[in-house]
DNA sequence: GCTCCGATTGTAACCGGTTACATCAAGCGC
DNA sequence: GCGCTTGATGTAACCGGTTACAATCGGAGC
């Protein structure tokens, strides 16, 4: 009722407070080993009364566990990691786990960094590591990891990704069935391993139909909107336009549609248009936005699954698994 | 060379194999104190050759310094948590912390187990609670804490707000400065703060000129693209339709414009379409929505900053702050 | 030569919990 | 009545760092 406004009261002072000793007040509130129903109801009153709560740092010194773990991404902007971060806090949360984030990390000797500061204060770590750089990374050994993305299963460590390239055949095959030959492609950052899977599960699928991807069709982006206009704009300036065209991301996909319509083309009866993610708003462009729909929240929860199950012991299964990309055909590319 | 395989080392293995004692180790690897040259090379040496990190768990219950600051949000799905986690994580980088987040909070018990939780594993807090209920929450004494949105400061905690009002007045205004009348306007959720401030503040825009907003335009939504869809349906329905829709935020906005465009209408010429939050693909829909800028990192990394400056002692400054949010004027809303 | 001082380093208490082990009393079987 | 088991609780070591305080040592000052 009357709190201590002081900062905080130790575990000692509880015991002082109940006449008991410490490992009573601990054995209660873990509800360890047995206790005198008197006594712990009067423990609990003093508890109570004095608003004592445990000190979780210390717990975690002695216990080894601090029921956290850390999550490191490359960034921490847009859509996809506010749906990654969702994922793997809701599977954290499911198993009493809190998340430790940390993005924007391009260079890695930041992340060294990062993952020393992280020693102690987590029991495992989700590594996103999209850059091609990212192979410099030490894991120090004895720590839970999982990876996420494209770094092979280094150490033996664990890794999700998404399946780029599947879904990029997927477009592909959709596309050619539809009747398209000159199909343009619109690239993602060069060091993006997101980017560079789906380019060539996109290119292989069309070699494999007997369709050779032609360079002046191809444009590097950068998976942002702008990099999407100004691809659209010099495919609409060739002197023969593609009849389609693969946005290796929404969020180009997008940009593009904006150019085209500006350019007074029809999307799809002058040029048809997919892309990739199947952000929430890609079914309320104008018109509807033909892309692939990957469980973005399914990969974070899947990775934070596979970390738990590592934090417990039981162990591995499978050491790469990969999260499905399925393609949702809407208005963007309909039939010729 | 050779860091030992197993778990992890203590200061006190690193201290035996330099032949010093701990408390040295402690000083060279934290420069403080006074240390011979030699001593300081041969403790590095022996650091770097056992592959020694310092558990900052540890350290951080003898500092009483943990380094990290926790992040309570209703939710981190979205654009706006997104924007918002990264503008916090930013600030935080910038002086050396660490954040835990956690999301999708929708219960104050839940809400207070995780404040539990947290004691003694965070120097600080950065609390959102959107929700009406949220007055439940009990923040521990002693812990500084900087509230996100609604709250009024309670307890002389520092808080930091949107100004959805302001915002919503420019969008009034500029909606009257255009010539229209009959303006509709589609709410967000009930229980959300920032939707209600919205909606407050465009009515009372609108009522100082002398506009008597109409029950009939008004149309309630929940932030999500489907409901601006279902609303503009239904707007679209009636006998004498608003010239045009105020969406309070810019997913109801697109899925309106979805439904519009569906409907044969066009925007602007028959229905102006404005939105709020300005989200990065507001600039490539067609047309383009007007719509409101925040600048959430911002908010993000103001809030850390006011945080930081509670720990480390140098107070207050005003107890609330307000980011501006700027009225985007796209072709959305062209003159009529 | 002796005292004093600063540089350098060691010792051990402490941060706030957990828990192995010890202690003590009561109940049980014989 | 005695040894043993079981229940309830206390003692103190330990987790892995930090740091106040003490100790040691070489040179400066007198």
């Amino acid at each position: 009722m009357d709190p201590k406004s002081s900062s905080s009261i130790s575990i000692r002072e509880v015991a002082a407070a109940a006449r008991v000793s410490v490992a009573t007040i601990s054995r209660v509130l873990n509800g360890k080993g047995p206790i005198h129903p008197d006594t712990r109801q009067r423990v609990l009153e003093v508890v109570a009364d004095l608003g004592y709560v445990p000190h979780s740092g210390a717990r975690s010194l002695s216990t080894r566990r601090t029921s956290s773990v850390g999550v490191i991404l490359p960034d921490v902007y847009g859509e996809f990691f506010s749906e990654l971060i969702r994922g793997i806090d809701q599977g954290a949360k499911r198993a009493g786990y809190h998340i430790l984030v940390s993005g924007s990390h391009s260079d890695p000797a930041e992340v060294d960094a990062l993952l020393r500061a992280l020693h102690g204060r987590v029991d495992g770590l989700i590594v996103m590591a999209s850059m091609r750089n990212a192979g410099a990374i030490r894991i120090p050994p004895g720590v839970p990891v999982v990876f996420l993305g494209d770094p092979p299963s280094r150490g033996g460590h664990p890794s999700l990704r998404i399946d780029n390239a599947g879904g990029a055949r997927a477009v592909a095959e959709h596309l050619l069935d539809l009747g398209h030959r000159r199909i343009a492609i619109i690239a993602g950052p060069a060091e993006n391993s997101d980017a560079e899977a789906r380019l060539e599960g996109f290119r292989a699928a069309l070699i494999r139909r007997g369709v050779e991807p032609l360079p002046e069709l191809l444009v590097q982006g950068d998976f942002r909107e702008e990099s999407g206009r100004a691809a659209a704009l010099a495919l609409a300036e060739l002197e023969t336009p593609p009849t389609a065209i693969f946005a290796t991301n929404d969020a180009m996909a997008i940009g593009c549609l904006s150019a085209l319509r500006e350019r007074g083309l029809s999307v799809p009866s002058d040029i048809a248009l997919a892309g990739f993610d199947d952000v929430p708003i890609a079914r309320y462009l104008s018109p509807p936005l033909t892309s692939v729909r990957v469980a973005i929240a399914e990969l974070g929860d899947r990775a934070m699954a596979r970390l738990l199950a590592g934090l417990e012991g039981r162990g591995a299964e499978p050491l790469e698994e990969t999260i499905p990309a399925a393609l949702v055909v809407r208005a963007s590319t309909a039939g010729l």
